[in-house]
DNA sequence: AGAAACATGCAACCGGGTTGCATGTTTTTC
DNA sequence: GAAAAACATGCAACCCGGTTGCATGTTTCT
């Protein structure tokens, strides 16, 4: 359970004013151990205004503090980048969707390799994901 | 120029019955150098009706006819399958989505690495996706 | 030919994402 | 320390990709 006192701090290491509602998004960010959609925040948040989330989050990512990516379904995705030092926007490991309960989380454990992109190509970010069915679920049905 | 015969034929290898607009979606789909989006082939096939187009695309892939991914925005591209024998849902190479002028690019000379996935986990399809921006556009703006 | 099954178009809906605008709050400036 | 400027927030409305229900048109089956 992280302080609002060390969220703030955070925030400004990221040069990110903090105010009360990008605390309380940072804060839920970091409470849950998946990655969170905007309506996810929505329900955690409810106090917030969905545009309010919204524009924390675009904040957020200007300033590097969280990385997204797109689901199975197009949904988009935020975490909290690197509790573990350099974030290169996706932090370098896969995520994963799961197409029955409709989850998403990471696989810390996964590396991305290096992928060489051709010439001319600039490469911002990227994302990989894989779907399928998560070991909960999995589970849940060959019982 | 594919001819709708071996069009229909294709469709019929696949178990899809061949009728007009299935012929005019993937006809369109084969033409184009990159992947489509429904938006993209609503403005290609005007006189299809956009749901007609949706239903289309749900049963190619239904039928490993089309595999989809999903562009750094979460809008969902469609490419054929396959003119090279197995289709494993992403044959196996990267996306590009160029940030700049919004398109999706196959890049066919990469190849997706072996992930393994965690224990008790069930793979369907994996999407990798690189964003930034492309050659063309680079070189537009350093000029 | 008539029934059943399938394909299509139209209109309407859903939901994630996004914006304009008015108000509230903080920061700056003198 | 009050007025002005800059920024943050909530509300409502919108956009658009995707999706569905329903009525009609077309095939296929018997």
């Amino acid at each position: 359970m992280i302080q609002s006192k060390e969220v703030a701090q955070r925030l400004e290491r990221k040069g990110i004013k903090p105010t009360a509602n990008r605390i309380l998004v940072y804060h839920a960010l970091s409470e849950s151990s998946k990655p969170l959609s905007l309506s996810d925040l929505e329900e955690v948040l409810v106090i917030m205004d969905k545009s309010s989330i919204f524009r924390v989050l675009t904040l957020f990512q200007e300033h590097d503090a969280v990385h997204t990516f797109s689901d199975g379904r197009g949904i988009m995705h935020y975490e909290l980048c690197n509790s573990h030092g350099a974030c290169n926007h996706s932090d370098g490991h896969v995520h994963f969707y799961c197409e029955t309960c409709q989850r998403s989380f990471c696989l810390p454990q996964t590396h991305l390799p290096d992928i060489s992109i051709p010439e001319g190509y600039t490469q911002h970010s990227l994302s990989f994901v894989i779907k399928g069915e998560c070991a909960d679920c999995s589970k849940r049905h060959t019982k």
